[in-house]
RNA sequence: GCCCUCGUAGCUCAGCGGAUAGAGCAGCCGCCUUCUAAGCGGUUGGUCGUAGGUUCGAUUCCUACCGAGGGCGCCA
C-alpha cells in the first residue's frame, strides 16, 4: 500500500516541479509515507512537504497545498487533504483495498515476503550453550529470538543456514567431566569426596546416563564418563529445543576447528598482520595496537587456546570459509564483553564488520531472582515446557525487545489464561478457520467474490493486513522480532471486532456471505504466516 | 574507574525524527438464544529519569548527570 501511495506523491511531485509550482529538491527525494496513529488523519500521510521545506525556502504548508493539487486522485486514493504543519493526509480507496485482498490469498504461506537480500545468505547462530547441562531459560530466550529471526530473513529473500555452535572443547569440559563422573558414580553408590570445582548443572548428564545405561559405566576412566555425559547432555538438548519447535540446520562442533587446523591458521595470520605480542608467557592480540583499549590473550601461559581464540577462528570459517555473506550471532548479555576486541581482530583478518550483526538479548530473572548456571540456580526448559507450553513460552520470549530484561513470573506463566497474549492470537485464526468450517455446514459458496459488498467497514482491517511486508521488512532490519508479537496482536483484535461486529456467514445473504470469506481468508493467511514467523502453531481450532 | 543495555500509565511493555504519547494486564461500568464470551464495547490512569544541545519539529538523535542491570579473568 505504502509503495503504491508513495508512486503516486513521486509522480505529483515531479508534476509539480515541471509546472513550476515548487522548486525540484536536491537529489533525490525521500519519499516516506506512514500510517497516522491517529484514524482521523486518514489512511496514509506523508511528512514530504515538510522535508521538502528546507531547499525550497517556502513554508511546508504552502508546498503541502502545490503537492496536493497535483496529486491525482482516483483508483487508489480518494482524498487527499492539508492538515497539521504541513502534512498531507489521504484516504486509500475501499475498493482498491478490497481489490487487494485476492493477492494477499494468493501468495498464502509466502504473503508477506519482502527481497531484502538480493541473494545474499546469512548464518544465524544462536543458543550455543555449553553440553554441560541442561537448557536453560535464558538460552531459551536466545532460541526463541533466533528462530524468529531466523525465519524472517528467509522471508526477507535471504538463503539462511540455523547454527547451533557447540562449545566442547576448553577448560570447562574438564571440569564438567569431573563434576559429571563424580555425580554418576555417587549415583551408582560410590563413595568419594567431590572435585574441587563442582558444576551443578552436570548432574543432568549424570541421571542421563543412569537411566540409559544403569552403573555400567561406574569404572570407566573419568575422560571417556565425561564423553559419555556430552553426548548424552547434548541429544538431551536436542530434543527439548525440537520439543520447542526449534531445529537447527548445523550443528558446529567448537573442537573440529582444532583438529582441522583451523585455530593454528588464524593465529598464524594475525601473527602475519603484526598483531600478536608475547607478554607474561602468554600470546596476546595487540588490541591496542589497533585502537582499543586493552590486550586480549589468545593462548594461555600453559599452551592452551582461550575461547576467544576459537572464536575468531569460527567466526573466519562461517564468513571466510563457509562464505556466508552475512552472519547473526544471538548471545546473551554476559557474553558480551570481548565484542569489541572480536570485531577488531576480524577487521585485521580481513573481514568487514558489517557482515556480522550481534543480536545481545539481555538476561531473564525469575520471579526477581536472577539465574547463575554455575551455581546451580536456573529455570531449565523442560520444566517449564510441561507446564506452560511451548507455544507461550516462545511468544513471552519474543514479546520484549532484545534490550530488554525480562522477568519471567512462572504463576504468572501457568495460568497463562486472558493473562496470555499467544492465546488471543491463535483464537482469532481459529475463528478464520471456523468460518470457513460453518461455511462448509451452511453450503456458502467461497469462491468468486463480489467486491462491492467490502467497503469502509473493512478497510482498517484491510488496511492492517496489507502491513505484513513492511513488519517484515522492519524486523529483518533491525533484528527485533518482538514487533512481530505487536504486529500480530493488533490483527487479532482488529479481526475479534470485526467478527463480533459482523455476521461472516448468513445462508440468507450467500453474496455478501462469499465477500466476507474472502476477507476472512485474507486474515487466516496473514495471522497465520505471522504465527509461523514467530514459530507458533496456527490451530484450526481451540 | 571504564564499556554495554535499560529508565514511558498502578504493573508488564510498544512507540524504526513528526500531529492530542499507545497496548495488554490490574481497577470500574456494560454485552452471551446468534459463525468459539480464550470474545466485544466504554471508562479511570502520564512532569516520557533530570538538565542542556541539534532540528521547522525530540519520547526518539547528541552530551552531561541521576537511578537499575550486565560486562570488564591466562572462565566460556
Amino acid at each position: 500500500m505504502a509503495d503504491a501511495v508513495g508512486e503516486a506523491l513521486a509522480d505529483a511531485l515531479e508534476r509539480s516541479v515541471r509546472t513550476g509550482a515548487i522548486a525540484a529538491p536536491d537529489g533525490a527525494a525521500d519519499i516516506v509515507v506512514e500510517k497516522p496513529k491517529d484514524p482521523s488523519h486518514g489512511d496514509v500521510a506523508t511528512n514530504l512537504a515538510l522535508r521538502l521545506a528546507r531547499h525550497a525556502g517556502r513554508p511546508p504548508l504552502e508546498i503541502a497545498e502545490a503537492l496536493r493539487e497535483h496529486l491525482v486522485l482516483g483508483e487508489i486514493i480518494e482524498s487527499a487533504e492539508v492538515a497539521g504543519p504541513g502534512f498531507i493526509n489521504m484516504r486509500v480507496h475501499p475498493a482498491w483495498l478490497a481489490a487487494q485482498l485476492a493477492p494477499v490469498i494468493g501468495a498464502g504461506e509466502r504473503w508477506g515476503d519482502v527481497d531484502l537480500a538480493n541473494g545474499r545468505s546469512v548464518q544465524v547462530e544462536f543458543v550455543s550453550a555449553n553440553p554441560t547441562g541442561p537448557v536453560t531459560l535464558g538460552a531459551t530466550r536466545g532460541a526463541a529470538v533466533g528462530d524468529a529471526l531466523a525465519n524472517v530473513l528467509d522471508a526477507a529473500g535471504y538463503r539462511v543456514e540455523k547454527e547451533y555452535y557447540v562449545n566442547d572443547a576448553g577448560s570447562r569440559m574438564q571440569t564438567f567431566f569431573e563434576s559429571c563422573a563424580w555425580y554418576y558414580r555417587t549415583m551408582c553408590g560410590i563413595d568419594a569426596p567431590p572435585p574441587d570445582e563442582l558444576y551443578p548443572a552436570a548432574e543432568r548428564a549424570a541421571e542421563l546416563l543412569l537411566a540409559e545405561h544403569g552403573d555400567a559405566l561406574r569404572d570407566l576412566p573419568i575422560d571417556q564418563l565425561g564423553e559419555h555425559g556430552v553426548v548424552a547432555q547434548l541429544a538431551e538438548i536436542r530434543r527439548d529445543l525440537e520439543q520447542l519447535g526449534v531445529h537447527f540446520d548445523s550443528w558446529f562442533h567448537e573442537q573440529s576447528l582444532f583438529d582441522s587446523g583451523a585455530v593454528e591458521d588464524m593465529l598464524r595470520r594475525l601473527r602475519d598482520a603484526g598483531c600478536v605480542v608475547e607478554r607474561d608467557g602468554a600470546v596476546w592480540f595487540a588490541a591496542t595496537a589497533v585502537g582499543l583499549d586493552k590486550d586480549e590473550v589468545l593462548v594461555r601461559s600453559n599452551g592452551m587456546p582461550t575461547y576467544f581464540t576459537s572464536d575468531l577462528a569460527y567466526h573466519l570459517d562461517k564468513l571466510e570459509k563457509r562464505a556466508f555473506d552475512r552472519a547473526v550471532d544471538v548471545v546473551g548479555a554476559d557474553h558480551q564483553g570481548h565484542l569489541p576486541r572480536m570485531f577488531g581482530a576480524l577487521r585485521v583478518l580481513g573481514i568487514a564488520p558489517s557482515r556480522l550483526d550481534i543480536v545481545i538479548t539481555q538476561l531473564i530473572t525469575v520471579g526477581g531472582a536472577k539465574m547463575k548456571k554455575a551455581a546451580g540456580h536456573y529455570v531449565t526448559l523442560r520444566e517449564i515446557l510441561d507446564q506452560v507450553g511451548a507455544d507461550a513460552i516462545r511468544f513471552f520470549l519474543i514479546s520484549r525487545g532484545t534490550g530488554s530484561t525480562i522477568d519471567f513470573d512462572l504463576d504468572l506463566a501457568v495460568k497463562a489464561g486472558n493473562e496470555n497474549p499467544v492465546f488471543y492470537v491463535q483464537m482469532a485464526h481459529a475463528r478464520c478457520a471456523g468460518v470457513f468450517r460453518q461455511a462448509q455446514a451452511d453450503g456458502v459458496p467461497t469462491g468468486s467474490p463480489d467486491l462491492s459488498f467490502l467497503g469502509t467497514d473493512e478497510s482498517p482491517l484491510i488496511r492492517l493486513l496489507l502491513d505484513l511486508p513492511e513488519v517484515v521488512r522492519s524486523v529483518a532490519q533491525d533484528l527485533e522480532p518482538h514487533r512481530l508479537t505487536f504486529y500480530a496482536q493488533e490483527v487479532a483484535a482488529a479481526w475479534h471486532r470485526y467478527y463480533h461486529d459482523h455476521r461472516i456467514v448468513d445462508a440468507t445473504a450467500p453474496a455478501l456471505s462469499t465477500a466476507r470469506l474472502h476477507l476472512a481468508a485474507a486474515v487466516r493467511v496473514t495471522l497465520a504466516r505471522t504465527l509461523r514467523l514467530m514459530g507458533l502453531s496456527a490451530p484450526e481450532r481451540m
